[in-house]
DNA sequence: TCCTGTGAAGCTTTTCACAGCA
DNA sequence: TGCTGTGAAAAGCTTCACAGGA
């Protein structure tokens, strides 16, 4: 297949591996790589590689393997983070603060260009060089941001109000932190990181260990 | 089936999903839930729940639904959840501090019991009533707490060796937040949470929205 | 009647295996 | 020979549909 249709979410999700393996592979200096070396570092077998990849159409040597300025280019490109994105950031509590100051976002080509909350305490304090606004400015300071993605770093009672005020303001996408399911429009997209999920994975992992 | 055997990792996330919908059913004094109303609540279809439940045993009263009380009890036997558990965290950085601070661990059942860094400047310190300990304590430290369960919240570039020396210290299941696939004994278990992971979705969906 | 538990169907994702090219 | 790209097979997960109990 050789244009971009759409891409699985686990392929997705893969993908990004590969980029960070091919970032430190350009690190090192390695200009070539197989499907198997690839595979190896990013913790997956050399044939889920190849079909991850033929996603993006053709690009390997057969005999030889892919190169790893071009190949990370063009899942740079198939992933859309060549133009890099605005973000907005809700919620300017401990973790809200830890996102703002996480230099990953911007290594990624994200820009958290606004942070907001309802604690008027926090309101006009600085974090990471960011002001905090409070969240019902949220429509009206988008205006001219026009960011498209948003993220929740608030408690679970807030965050459908705050999702429902992100959508109002523009937002497509959203990355929701707090441990609750959003409801919202079908054109918006949700991720969720939920630690209460993985705990409870590891947990039952945990106390499984020993028999099977 | 009867007794618990393994239970598949979206069964698993799910049945996490469920405890937090019966938690808040039994604080509006709910008694009984069908499967549609609880996947209603937790954003699945009811065939899904059942499903899910039935990896548990049998539970419903058909023509009437589940016991919410009950049902969250056996849940919460079948996670692990119900002896608690104490988690070993390292990284005392924004990221670490959040999570030395989140209320949520606690009301699972799992108890931080201590905070380590590589950072003399952080060593000593106190994050959230927890003191900060050097990295190389943690196995000696551990030969006390003997946690099972650590959490990665330090750079990509040291969590390989974290990783090392929880496993050292006997730590079998590991929550990582670092973007790097960690390489460890086949007796351990690791979860990822990794936002360049998360973004990397995002911003595909972004840029495809429109076209289809 | 209402709702559970579950075999079977349907769909998605992963793995295999090999033709074909350098 | 070494490695890609890809149909086909296998595995895993979700949804359907209905028998049967309260």
């Amino acid at each position: 297949m050789s244009s971009v249709r759409r891409i699985p979410a686990p392929t997705l999700e893969r993908l990004a591996a590969y980029l960070t393996c091919l970032r430190e592979m350009q690190e090192e200096g390695v200009a070539k790589v197989s499907s198997e070396a690839l595979g190896k570092r990013a913790g997956n077998n050399a044939a889920q590689v190849r079909k991850d990849l033929s996603h993006l159409g053709q690009f390997g040597k057969p005999g030889v393997g892919y190169e790893v300025g071009p190949l990370r280019d063009r899942i740079v490109r198939a992933l859309g983070l060549s133009g890099g994105h605005k973000v907005l950031l809700v919620g300017a509590g401990s973790l809200g603060r830890a996102l703002a100051r996480y230099q990953g976002f911007r290594r990624e080509g994200f820009e958290i260009c606004a942070l907001f909350d309802n604690d008027p305490q926090k309101v006009g304090h600085k974090v990471g060089g960011l002001e905090v606004f409070p969240v019902e400015e949220i429509a009206t300071r988008n205006r001219e941001l026009r960011a498209a993605i948003g993220i929740i770093a608030a408690p679970g009672p807030a965050a459908q109000a705050i999702a429902g005020a992100l959508v109002e303001a523009g937002v497509t996408c959203i990355l929701n932190f707090a441990p609750v399911r959003l409801r919202v429009a079908k054109h918006v997209a949700v991720r969720a990181v939920d630690l209460s999920r993985e705990l409870a994975v590891l947990s039952h992992w945990l106390s499984r260990r020993g028999r099977e």
